[in-house]
DNA sequence: TGTTCTCGGTTACCAAAGGGTACCGAGGCA
DNA sequence: TGCCTCGGTACCCTTTGGTAACCGAGAACA
């Protein structure tokens, strides 16, 4: 590995909280708009459509739209995507079995 | 892995921009604030300082003050930090590897 | 016939967070 | 006397992001 601060820019991207969430709900297969909505606890309408944009725009995933009605809009990663699906696997699995590490150091950080 | 969702907080933290940064930086050891100033090219004093009071709230790496003039405070990863750096490690690579793919989704992206 | 629901957005508004720059203090050195 | 160092804070502007309203066309309901 060289330079990692050229991967500055794309950390901004691929490290987005956002980001990491919606590329993991798309490891099994394409999702819908109001699927990844449902899924994805706490995401407001704007950022899912703006990272969505962003994902697309970057080669992470694309964006079929089929023209019926009501509208039905999926959501499926490139192969590029699931590349980065399982390099950003192992920091998920991270950041769910610390959850409880990181609340205790909080909490002791703040009694000091 | 359960809810995905639970470690949002978390991985608005560990997903920062800055954070994976510094975490790498400090892998073979601890580190001085002048000297990961001066090896993550573009961070600001501002940003550097708040990041690591953040990753030293979370138990991610310790600071130490060695009470001398000029001020001396290194900075070193904990247990845990080291599992944390274990877990970027791809997602870094990643970015370092996919730079130039993404340029390019994105420069096709802008033609459409 | 009119009302209301759906999906996948867009837009305006506003508060909160991000982040750059200037400045600081105390000792060392010329 | 003046200027350098390190680590950090105060100030202030910019960007981010949540909320809520609106949209259009078909479908279900009454």
């Amino acid at each position: 590995m060289q330079d990692p601060c050229q991967a500055r820019e794309v950390l901004g991207i691929v490290g987005d909280k956002w980001a990491l969430l919606i590329v993991r709900m798309l490891k099994d297969g394409p999702r819908r708009f109001t699927e990844l909505k449902r899924a994805i606890d706490g995401i407001s309408q704007r950022m899912l459509t703006a990272t969505l944009r962003d994902l697309e725009r970057d080669g992470i995933l694309t964006r079929t739209v089929h023209n019926v009605m009501p509208p039905h809009v999926s959501y499926e990663l490139t192969p590029m995507g699931r590349t980065l699906r399982e390099a950003t696997a192992p920091l998920l699995e991270w950041s769910i079995t610390h959850l409880a590490h990181i609340d205790a150091a909080r909490a002791a950080y703040g009694n000091r």
